[in-house]
RNA sequence: GGGCGCGUAGCUCAGCGGUAUGAGCACUGCGUUGACAUCGCAGGGGUCACUGGUUCGAUCCCAGUCGCGCCCACCA
């Protein structure tokens, strides 16, 4: 006997662990010839993390899709794994290391970290996979990967090296978003644009061979900076070639400020007359856009800011030119030497102040470049990194799209796809960190880099270069995390290795993520899979919303509005969560994620415990031998039509991913189709008649039976339990996740449709005017029902006993209605209730 | 500067070219004769942001306005 309520906390745990003893989850489960495979690789979360609302929004959508397609009877692989994460991880364990007072990372040393790291990653590494289980998620655990195991980092290694055999990875000197706080080079997508508050300093720029006075406009030039510091690193000033008011200038020459050094004025169409004064002053080796004027023109390129953004100056000045240092510029540059940027900023400004050299200084809302790790203002900083070609890689990828092989739903987010990949830049994948895949690039005496899959390669690589053997030293730097996620949908099944799993399961089916990580993640997998498998890596792709509190702010720490799903799990079930998660997936719009509707949704699973209960309680088993094609009474052909809608509902709208549609269709069949009428109306007809109670005993069985499959890929748990529950007396199989997706049968019946529904809708008028009329409840009334056709006269002779219960009447009859009654029309008769005014 | 999305019940959201049988929560009334008080039945509550247009008909399609959010972009 079923307990009176249904409580999530004490079943879900044994359920997991059943499905795990019977290895329910594996690929190929069960076992069914000819399967046709369907797979989904999970976006590996990072290994450090924990559970959070949008982990658990993903998951269950790829876990709801995951049972239905295995019940539908596909040979599904859903591939675990985690992310080695490494700036995030790199950063946590430093924390930590900081946090109990023990030696930094550098004072530890590479290898002692990188050990410490790992560590770190035994000890809680595993965390989220355990809450991922709690979730219920279905994954072949059996095949759980990780970003940095032997064989996702051979695959890392060897796509590296056919990638720069291919002259798609190179070397090159150009200008990275430097983080000084992490002391890394980040790409452009991790750095975050940020509005801020600042100042727009206009400087005065004397002109060569003219007496610099402040009130002699002809004696300077005016450029405006929001950066005064870069300025011992300009080497020109470029003006508009139309601008009338700089056209004698062009070709002379400018005096930078406190350096001396001359900087010619060139003319570039980069310059915005509208802009600032009409001049802009020219860094290239700290500003991207100065970077190409200087390319354009041939300006040199002086670097003053070290790594950590101190100000680093020559104390014997080449870059002078030419112009002997004076014992000013000396002690200039002796003072400023060393100091933090923004510090240096204030005594730079102060110095040229002082000598008339500022012209105003103006309040300016600009923009500014943050790493979205550290939190710290970029620096562009010119050094040497590692790129993919992107811009190349990105053509297949476009293609890919634009013809319909990959297909992203809901399909606009296919526009934010093209205009990303149409205008890709070379991506930089060099670290300068220590944790995660280390570059397999070599280095000889004179510099020249050897790329090969290991250490032996690279020297034989090397001795043929060099005709000799030499000492090799490796590069330090890592890969961009992204780097190896880029490869998961083939490198965790196996690739470089031909193995039967990348045979049957690439490209994937479906990949189901946030679009937050769209560019970081579905484009390069995209690249990296057409490129190395060329083909793309999933047929489909599905982007869901973000999840925010019920606010509609977004979940951070810092705001203190984070609602951790293992709490709601704790106190709702993991069905509740996922019903919820599920139902308001509703495609291109953000999750607005409130407790009280998960708590509605808990309710459900109880209402449908208690469906069961009543099953129980009557004696509704699920009989082999029960067609429900022969049901002969008419409430029991109706039960079986409805329950054919919703299973056309429900499989239609998982097909098409509307997520929300399927669970809809669900719950209004369960609760408001089932429970609120079949089950009422039946209890007459199992207290009658044997025959008719016995085809409704099994009917009322069969359905539940349906209603259970078609819910279980949102609420595997109570389904599962409920099934097992009634299975135990008949031998089934007791893994309903096993069961096979129902057939659509055709038991749609017009006639059984218009009287049941004829009966539930006069039932309901009746409720509606006595409830109008404020009768009490306890208050019996008759019905006469005027102008009855013979039909309706029958089908009251029917169910006039159901009528009377659920309508609280005391008797119906026929024949005119009595002055002062209220009337309903129903059909061709009409309803009258006598009642007092 | 480009791009995307959103404004529907008190709140959080579905939905839709044909009178909004909308969902959860909240609210009101009635109800514990055994499936279910973690409940049932019924009810109140919506000029579907605004203005034009297309249409027999618009909350839905189109244009514009207002409000809100997000993404991309090197602007001094």
């Amino acid at each position: 006997m079923l307990d009176k309520t249904y409580q999530p906390q004490t079943i879900e745990g044994e359920i997991y662990a059943a499905w795990e003893k019977a290895d329910a989850f594996a690929a190929g489960r069960p076992e069914r010839a000819g399967a046709k495979p369907f797979a989904i690789v999970i976006p590996p979360p990072n290994v450090t993390g924990s559970l959070h609302m949008g982990h658990a929004l993903n998951n269950t959508l790829q876990d709801v899709l995951v049972r239905f397609e295995r019940m539908r009877g596909r040979d599904v692989l859903w591939q675990p794994g985690t992310d080695h994460a490494g700036i995030a991880t790199q950063m946590v364990v430093e924390r930590q290391l900081m946090e109990r007072q023990e030696p930094g990372r550098r004072a530890m040393g590479r290898e002692a970290f990188i050990r410490r790291v790992w560590q770190w990653k035994e000890e809680s590494g595993n965390t989220i996979v355990g809450q991922l289980k709690r979730l219920g998620c279905s994954c072949d655990w059996s095949r759980l990967r990780f970003t940095m195991d032997d064989g996702l980092s051979r695959a890392v290694r060897k796509v590296f090296v056919d990638l720069y055999r291919a002259g798609l990875i190179y070397k090159d000197k150009r200008l990275v978003n430097w983080d000084p706080e992490l002391l890394t080079a980040i790409s452009d997508l991790e750095v975050e644009q940020i509005e801020t508050k600042g100042h727009l300093w206009h400087l005065r720029y004397p002109i060569e061979g003219t007496e610099f006075d402040p009130d002699n406009k002809a004696s300077y030039i005016v450029v405006a900076t929001t950066r005064p510091e870069t300025m011992l690193g300009d080497t020109a000033v470029a003006v508009h070639p139309e601008d009338e008011r700089y056209k004698s200038l062009v070709g002379k020459n400018a005096i930078l400020p406190l350096v001396g050094r001359r900087i010619p004025i060139v003319a570039d169409e980069y310059s915005d007359p509208e802009k600032g004064s009409g001049a802009v002053k020219i860094t290239p080796a700290h500003d991207f856009n100065d970077f190409d004027v200087g390319r354009r023109h041939g300006l040199p390129m002086v670097n003053v800011l070290s790594p950590d953004a101190k100000l680093l100056l020559d104390p014997n000045p080449e870059f002078a030119q030419g112009v002997a240092p004076s014992a000013e510029l000396r002690t200039t540059i002796l003072e400023l030497n060393g100091v933090f940027r923004f510090a240096a900023r204030k005594l730079i400004v102060e110095r040229l102040e002082s000598q008339g050299l500022i012209e105003k200084i103006e309040p300016y809302v600009h923009t500014v470049p943050h790493g979205d790790r550290s939190n710290a203002v970029i620096e562009p900083r010119l050094t040497d990194q590692w790129y993919v070609d992107a811009a190349t890689l990105a053509k297949p990828a476009i293609e890919a799209v634009k013809r319909g092989r990959t297909t992203f739903v809901p399909k606009n987010w296919e526009t934010t796809y093209f205009h990303w990949m149409e205008n890709i830049q070379p991506w930089c994948i060099s670290r300068q960190l220590w944790w995660g895949h280390q570059i397999p690039a070599w280095y000889g005496p004179d510099g020249k880099a050897f790329v090969a899959e290991d250490e032996a390669g690279a020297k034989a690589e090397a001795t043929s270069h060099y005709g000799k053997a030499v000492a090799l030293t490796r590069d330090e730097d890592v890969l961009d995390t992204w780097f190896s996620s880029a490869l998961w949908p083939f490198s965790t099944l196996g690739w470089p290795d031909k193995t039967p799993e990348l045979a049957r399961y690439y490209p994937t089916d479906v990949l189901i993520t946030g679009f937050d990580i769209i560019f970081f993640w579905v484009a390069r997998m995209m690249m990296m899979g057409l490129d190395v498998m060329e083909e793309a890596p999933f047929r489909d792709v599905y982007i869901h919303a973000l999840v925010r509190d019920e606010k509609g702010q977004k979940m951070s720490k810092s705001k203190g509005n984070v609602i951790d799903p293992l709490d709601l799990i704790e106190t709702y079930g993991a069905d509740a969560l996922r019903f919820t998660l599920a139902a308001m997936a509703a495609q291109g719009r953000d999750i607005k994620l409130s407790a009280s509707r998960v708590e509605g949704y808990r309710n459900f699973a109880t209402k449908l415990w208690n469906a069961a209960r009543f099953a129980e309680i009557n004696n509704c088993v699920p009989r082999p031998d029960f067609d429900p094609a022969t049901a002969k009474v008419t409430l029991n052909r109706w039960i079986a039509g409805e329950s054919e809608r919703s299973l056309a509902a429900v499989t239609e709208a998982l097909t098409a991913f509307r997520f929300n549609e399927a669970a809809g269709a669900i719950y209004h069949f369960i609760w408001h189709v089932y429970c609120d009428w079949y089950l009422e109306l039946c209890k007459p007809i199992l207290a009658g008649g044997e025959a008719e109670a016995a085809e409704t005993r099994a009917m009322a069985a069969f359905v539940l039976d349906r209603a259970l499959v078609l819910l279980h890929p949102f609420m595997p748990f109570v389904t599962e339990e409920l099934w097992a529950e009634r299975a135990s007396e008949k031998g089934r199989p007791s893994l309903l996740m096993l069961a096979p997706w129902p057939e659509h049968r055709g038991l749609a019946d017009a006639q059984a449709d218009a009287e049941i529904g004829w009966l539930i809708r006069l039932i309901s008028e009746v409720r509606s005017v006595r409830a109008e009329m404020n009768v009490p409840a306890g208050a019996k009334v008759p019905l006469v029902i005027a102008g009855a056709s013979a039909e309706t006269k029958a089908r009251v002779a029917r169910h006039e006993e159901t009528m009377l219960r659920l309508a609280r009447l005391d008797k119906v009859e026929f024949g005119k209605p009595p002055a002062g009654a209220v009337q309903i029309v129903l059909d061709e008769a009409t309803l009258a209730l006598p009642l007092a005014g």
